[in-house]
DNA sequence: TCTAAAGTAAACTAAACGGTGTAGTTTTAT
DNA sequence: ATAAAACTACACCGTTTAGTTTACTTTAGA
């Protein structure tokens, strides 16, 4: 039996995703430099020998944990430009892509994990930066199409960009980090009032 | 002779500093876990011995410096009212505070290396929130005194003040912890846009 | 000058950690 | 059945680390 994907292949990928599962939990637990490769191990439900079988380092189980993270939001600021939907429902969008990171324990300690080592660590900062740029590109490409449509006007779509992800990250991301954990109800009137202020500027 | 502080109680208090002096420097280059207690002694110009007879463990030692950061951090920005200013100017005080802190090399260290641990102890953060926020309450008690001047409009200056908070760290602090020193040139288009969206909704 | 407190230098301990080697077991494909 | 691939259990290595011990020097006060 020749499948194109073996039983063989989906057993591996499959103590793969145990053992960022655990490294996740190990780390969230303990924080990257606290958290031994052992204890990885035991929460992943794996042998220490199996963990280095699929991940050569430390450092690169921490990439695949924070690659796994990033992979999923990447995908969730994938937002098309639709000409009737309403401006504000389709940056809501944007927003609930935050949203949904803060709101649940393990991405939050996850999105935790990360700021903690990159605030940290400048050679892992560098080596970040060099990396993509998608979530705030993907908001970029809908404002350029929002302005060919004549219902957003600037002559700077990457300011206001930065304008967008800086409210986001700066009503939501960030005190989420320094606080407790928010739910929808706690960030819904927020939300809208940082789309408010948005378009009350950018708006034609 | 018996004075109220001996040179000997000098000298002890001196050596004090100097340990945390050189203890916020290794903290800074190393991060916490990953800097040694020697390495903390050599920087501090002292022996490793005097390091403990002072401070019992690595941990006490962290809190003597976290005690200390916060303590130089208690100047605040008050910032007055004033009828005649402009908004925009009046407003560039706000992110202009903001701004000192990011720009110069050793505040920013202090903030990453306090955001760090913050960021990744849940007791720290737990003391830390029950503690002021003065900062946000500055600027709240100045929209307040402009929207008595009216100057200003909106129902909820809290969430304006959260707003216009949100924007500063969002686009200044937050990238700034997160990439390279920005200089004044590289903020202040970002500085000026921040305040045209926050006036275009807010102001009378 | 004498004494006691404070600091120095360097060797040391005990444990932990990242990572490897090995020998044996389970799972899958032919 | 058999062989290859993946996994396990566990001992092991070299290094690093927080914290200690000891023996010695400097400093300040009477």
């Amino acid at each position: 039996m020749s499948a194109l994907v073996s039983a063989i292949d989906r057993r591996k990928a499959e103590k793969r995703r145990t053992i960022i599962a655990g490294a996740i939990q190990a780390f969230e637990q303990e924080g990257y430099e606290r958290a031994s490769m052992d204890l990885v191990a035991e929460l992943a439900g794996a042998s220490k020998r199996t963990v280095y079988n699929h991940f050569e380092s430390k450092k690169e189980l921490l990439w695949a944990v924070v690659g796994e993270l990033l992979a999923g939001q990447v995908e969730r600021t994938q937002i098309p430009y639709s000409k009737t939907e309403s401006l504000e429902s389709q940056l809501g969008r944007f927003v609930d892509a935050e949203i949904f990171l803060v709101t649940d324990p393990d991405r939050l300690s996850v999105i935790r994990l990360l700021t903690s080592i990159f605030v940290q660590n400048e050679a892992l900062r560098e080596d970040a930066n060099k990396g993509e740029h998608c979530k705030s590109d993907h908001l970029t490409a809908w404002l350029r199409a929002a302005i060919q449509d004549d219902r957003i006007k600037t002559d700077d779509p990457e300011l206001a960009t930065k304008i967008f992800c800086g409210l986001v990250e700066g009503m939501i991301t960030f005190p989420a980090l320094c606080g407790t954990l928010f739910d929808n109800d706690d960030l819904k009137p927020l939300k809208d009032e940082l789309i408010a202020v948005f378009l009350s500027r950018y708006r034609l």
